[in-house]
DNA sequence: GTGAAAGCGCTAACAC
DNA sequence: GTGTTAGCGCTTTCAC
């Protein structure tokens, strides 16, 4: 290498390493190192000198051979199923923000349905990644697995079905379904629907189990109407279903706006109901739709920047201490009042 | 380090290093090395030997010391801006399962209105990325011109307004204008108006000139109406303005369905006006809303997918040619028809 | 085709 | 508080 041989010769362009800044500065390359690690016992003499080296040479620490050195990088594997759904693209956004935030670099995976797993964790671990967040709509158990196995710090988003060994957070899917029967019934609702999308995620079926209970509690049996994935087109196919229910006291309850959106546009457009007079609609997540016009959605509100910050908070407690034992967090969620119900 | 001076006494979990496989197959360091280089020179025999005791000891290659020394990672740097519009929240997916298939980690980047970009930078170059990719609504130059500087590979998607030394790649944006005016024209409007939100973004105002110069060279004169930044809001803010101009011969091209979607949706919700009867609205993007049942807005789509390929494609092309002279790529847009025109 | 040896740039343990 | 020394796990000449 050509560069080793001739330092000197060396362009502006090409990074300094601690050896040229510790041989500018006048001291050891440890102090350099020291000067860059806080909390570090240094001399602020030496400290001063270090740092005007380093500026004067455009001098960065290198992370590779600092990872390659303490065992662990600072990079996180961030994976998430498809961000067409607005609410995982705003979590997505909250969580990559945050993790920069409290210095970690995300690694984004999007993974598709019928995606090989097994990839995606030994990209993780080939890097040394010093944790994971999963967000998947449907996390694979592998990961959840290997990682366990390699000691990987794991923070579960939104999920309640995992195994009880690492660390999760969700949203308080017991809370929302309660809050989302009580507004139907509150506006005089009396023959409540939920949709049940087809899906294996908890969070869904823990909200609706709760909207159901809660009706029960109130003298009330909702129909539970099964519908397709958790999306706008399966909320739309729902529709047809839906209008033929028509009544007024007809209140209809979506585990995520996402399907609220799809049945509610299709609604009033292909059937020309009138919301709220003609059935009272009601989702899940608040996401920036749920506000636009069309929709004007009532939905149960997540705060995702809070999940985020309590998300990487779990995370950065199990790197500093691996054997605590493994938390399940909250987050509290509320009713966003609008015009569906 | 106990783990090093107690080899034997290793977790199965901890990962076996590149010597504990040598050691199990019988052959050296660089054997094992080699047997995961792809293209490396070693027998048959040796390599599967290796593989086989690989897979005992559940070995895989350190990334942070292989990047170490080759001075690389696999990381690319994904700088986006906000995702709230869906269109960005499309490409950085498509963009970030592109990557990964192509063997590159992309380490996502948010970044904010009022971010430190200096930070970003540093810590891209910390880690010794292997490119970058910016798809951000407002590229910091400072960001592309320390990637010319450390010779850091870099392609900027969906700008045009860059330093022409630097890879690009973007949607044919004159091509979309046109095709935005003819179809316009073509459904009889006369009176054409152009949202122009703020926006310092080359694209979209590429987007309006080709629009303004169609429509002028077919006899009609645009009127060009300010709005806010290229978001539903300011299109949602337009509203009132357009709906006073409500005319047959009314069609509105909006650079962007995001603001295509307020507007249309105002004018639809607040003003009731009929579309297209009353006027037509044409967006870009075909963002996926753009396909929900209240808007079923024409526009003019560009495949993100197809973006997402070609900017890789030019990112290596760059990495393995680091002198080659920078391109400029270009994606093809169509005509979406659907309701609004 | 294969192994020995030299490093990639950094930090941590240890003496001073 | 500071420098010296010894690696972190890998790839890569360079002989053979």
């Amino acid at each position: 290498m050509v560069r080793a041989l001739d330092p000197d010769k060396r362009l502006a362009a090409a990074s300094a390493t601690s050896f040229d800044v510790a041989r500018l500065a006048g001291v050891s390359r440890s102090a350099v190192s020291r000067a860059f690690t806080p909390g570090a016992s240094i001399s602020a003499g030496a400290r001063e000198r270090v740092l005007e080296a380093a500026a004067a040479l455009g001098y960065r620490v290198n992370h590779v051979a600092r990872a390659l050195n303490k065992q662990r990088t600072d990079l996180v594997g961030l994976i998430s199923s498809s961000m067409g759904n607005p609410y995982r693209a705003a979590q997505i956004e909250a969580l990559a923000k945050r993790l920069v935030r409290e210095g970690f670099r995300p690694m984004l995976f999007c993974i598709d349905e019928g995606m090989d797993t097994e990839q995606v964790i030994s990209m993780l671990l080939n890097y040394s990644v010093s944790g994971v967040v999963i967000t998947s709509d449907a996390p694979p158990a592998k990961i959840c697995e290997e990682c366990a196995r390699m000691q990987v710090p794991l923070v579960l988003v939104d999920r309640e079905d995992e195994l009880p060994l690492v660390d999760s957070i969700s949203g308080d899917n017991v809370k929302g379904g309660r809050l989302a029967a009580d507004a139907l019934i509150d506006a005089g609702r009396r023959r409540l629907v939920a949709l049940r999308p087809e899906s294996d995620v908890y969070s869904i079926t823990a909200r609706i189990s709760a909207f159901v209970e809660r009706a029960r509690a109130n003298g009330l049996e909702p129909e539970i109407l099964p519908a397709g994935p958790p999306n706008y087109d399966s909320g739309r196919d729902a529709a047809a279903e839906i209008a033929a229910r028509r009544t007024e006291g007809l209140g209809v309850f979506c585990p995520t706006d996402f399907i609220a959106l799809g049945l509610l546009d299709a609604l009033q457009t292909r059937f020309g109901l009138q919301i709220p007079q003609e059935a009272s609609v009601i989702g899940y997540d608040d996401i920036p739709q749920a506000a636009w016009d069309f929709s004007n959605l009532t939905t149960i509100g997540q705060p995702v920047d809070q999940f985020a910050v309590e998300t990487v908070a779990l995370l950065k407690a199990r790197i500093e201490r691996p054997d605590r034992p493994p938390r399940r967090e909250f987050v509290d969620v509320s009713l966003v009042r609008r015009g569906t119900v």
